[in-house]
DNA sequence: GGCGTCACGATATAGTATCACGCGACGTGA
DNA sequence: TCACGTCGCGTGATACTATATCGTGACGCC
């Protein structure tokens, strides 16, 4: 389990899912998720735009900003708020496809930068408990914990 | 118990854990710290600017930065990340003063844009066992939840 | 063919944050 | 008392992030 998927295939995975929701995996968009994915930390929006000029001398902030948004509304990434970045979801074709908003948590390295996305229940629980104690709707939450890696506390 | 401070009064407090710390409270710092603890919703950046200008023509961006650094890194303020926007923290004076990093969690109301801070051990707990199961070493967390708050919920 | 929707190009602008330089106030020790 | 270092802040420029607006061609539908 857990094993290494390609670019290609997840690609091609993602642009099946867009399909059974009636969406469309454009180059553009398949693109810019590509760049994404193939980036092992996230991925500024403008540092997208300048590796996608390469290929589009055209490509201005508009159309990167709405590729991610597409991207976004599908599940297919997501931003890193204290980053203000993006990252490709890792809980696609592992079982469940791309949740349009599943619970997930990511871990931040101070020192590399490398950025992974969890999804834990207890977190998500206690998330959901403690808004409900304070009457509150909990919709959706932005969980960024920063430290240091298994990689870097060893080194 | 939760008795309303008035803000005379937490600017007050914060002045003397400031100096507690080390750390000098001027009139700039206090006003702009004035400024947030006077909004009922998070306050961005530039918002204490225009504010601040009224006061101070020569106000700039860097002087709003600089003022909002210091009282983060004494405490005095939160950012909340999804807003691009800072608010005061509000666990100062019920104890235990000004932990310069405690944990803590927003609760982000998307109709009124009510923004309140709690602190659930439970969830800063799970938030560690889920970071130590990874073996990452957790440092600090945000947490924000987006939802809808108790008022704006019976209404 | 007329029409609505959608994806995208293109230009401009808004909103958020930092850099770099300088200067005066203050404390400290010679 | 003076040289020196630190700190707080003024000031101008710049970088970085995100959105508004208008136009146009492709496509599906009737
Ligand atoms: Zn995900
Ligand atoms: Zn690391
Ligand atoms: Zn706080
Ligand atoms: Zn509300």
């Amino acid at each position: 389990m857990t094993a290494t998927i390609s670019r290609e295939q997840q690609l091609n995975e993602a642009e099946a899912a867009c399909l059974r929701r009636g969406a469309k995996l454009t180059p553009l968009r398949r693109q810019v998720l590509d760049l994404i994915l193939a980036s092992d930390s996230p991925v500024g929006a403008y540092a997208l735009l300048d590796r996608l000029k390469a290929d589009r001398p055209g490509a201005a902030p508009p159309t990167v900003y709405r590729a991610l948004d597409f991207l976004l509304e599908h599940g297919l990434i997501h931003k890193v708020e204290r980053l203000n970045a993006f990252i490709g979801c890792t809980e696609s074709g592992h079982g469940h496809g791309h949740d349009h908003d599943h619970p997930h948590q990511f871990l931040i390295c101070r020192r590399c930068g490398a950025t992974v996305e969890i999804a834990d229940h207890a977190v998500a629980d206690a998330i959901a408990a403690a808004a409900t104690r304070a009457g509150f709707t909990a919709v959706e939450a932005t969980v960024e914990i920063e430290g240091i890696c298994a990689r870097c506390g060893t080194a």
